[in-house]
DNA sequence: ACAAAAGTGTTTTATATACACCCATGT
DNA sequence: ACATGGGTGTATATAAAACACTTTTGT
């Protein structure tokens, strides 16, 4: 989370009370053989020392998309593809310090373009394997489980979901491995070919991954309806 | 909406710029061949005198979810079963009298339950066909169309999500001539029938409903799961 | 008897699932 | 030649779609 608003600025007054607007962003990646997520030290109270997911205050100038997709590029330094607003926390006794409202954010980065492991906003910050990310900050846990959540439901209706977890060319089996991380079982290979192919979601390039076994033929996905 | 947070009241100082928080909802209801929203005419600048949708400022004491509940009931004195935040609408420049977010909820509520034309709250409030429902203030044009197709998406998702349009019991000529005003085509009967019988979502009752034909089975909605 | 809506099955088609072997390359 | 992952097809089961007549009541 971004820092605390309580140093004493100049003073915004209202005539009524406002909540403090927060956006909180559960960026996935995908590392080795599953689901990372970014996770932020926290370096106040409350909470000092846990972690938490990364969010900051909205801005002046942006809207909620604009302030999640920040927060993801500046916490990443990649600016996601795609930002999906799954749900939102808002209990009036979530943060101690006082009224927070989170708009949450799912976003989909791919681990190729992330340059840095620990952002510029936050002290320290640390890619996290799903098992490994409890105990959060907040509410932080009920967060990254809806999150997660909507995350599957989204790929079961479209396994074409996960393509912003990919480079921009990819094999098949890279991305049938992506979905069966995201929803926790095997799918079988030729059923699934046959699916994403048709679904046309995916177009083939005319290069190939070469490796200690026969060349994979590279996708790429599609361009326009959704990508 | 509410009314404009502008009177000299107690003030409420903070240290960063705070948006106003309020919930916009899309309440519909089943209206003789149609689908119906209720829209509230303004009574202040800006947009004096043009429809709206209902909506409020988020209070200390309760979460949006809450808000958007207390709204609705306070507009229609029904109880909505379920609601569903379904965006958000924040652009900075959306209100002309300084930043207000929009966190936009669809809520179905039965037609029958409806006790009041207008509720306390607004001065004016009426029930729209959704060819009617155009021009509306602010932004609302774009968050009904976003709450229609959500809900269209909804509903070809699981058809019982129109359940909490209908009256406790319901026959399924009702139920399927609910589903077919949402998705705005006919769906066939036999295949509606057979479908949600199967799918646990209602069950049968003991009881008909009588007309100047043969009576037809009344259902409830299941208990449990989803209702 | 007639009108009006309720209720009911089967066939066809499309989609989802299950399943096993050969292919192309690097070592 | 062997190991590694890439690539392919068919048969079965399930779900979706198309389709028309009989039943029960009120008038």
């Amino acid at each position: 989370m971004a820092p605390t608003p309580s140093t004493p600025g100049p003073a915004y007054a209202y005539a009524y009370p406002r909540p403090a607007v927060a956006t909180d962003v559960v960026i996935l990646r995908l590392h080795a053989r599953g689901l990372q997520a970014l996770l932020v030290r926290r370096g106040g109270e409350p909470f000092l020392g846990r972690w938490a997911l990364p969010g900051g205050f909205l801005q002046e100038t942006e809207d909620l998309d604009a302030c999640a997709r920040r927060e993801t590029e500046e916490e990443t330094g990649v600016r996601p593809g795609r930002i999906l607003q799954f749900a939102n926390f808002s209990r009036p006794d979530r943060d101690p310090r006082g009224r927070v409202i989170s708009v949450a954010y799912l976003a989909l980065i791919r681990a190729e373009d992330v340059r840095l492991e620990a952002g510029t906003d936050a002290a320290e910050a640390a890619w996290r394997g799903l098992d490994a990310a409890r105990d959060l900050a907040f509410d932080h846990d009920l967060i990254l489980a809806s999150a997660l959540e909507r995350l599957s439901a989204e790929v079961r209706a479209d396994p074409a979901f996960v393509l912003p977890l990919l480079p921009p060319a990819f094999t098949l089996a890279r991305l049938q491995s992506a979905v069966e991380v995201v929803l926790g079982r095997p799918v079988d290979k030729r059923n699934f070919r046959k699916q994403v192919e048709e679904s046309g979601r995916i177009v083939a390039l005319d290069a190939f991954e070469r490796g200690a076994h026969r060349p994979a033929r590279l996708f790429a996905s599609a361009p326009g309806p959704e990508a």
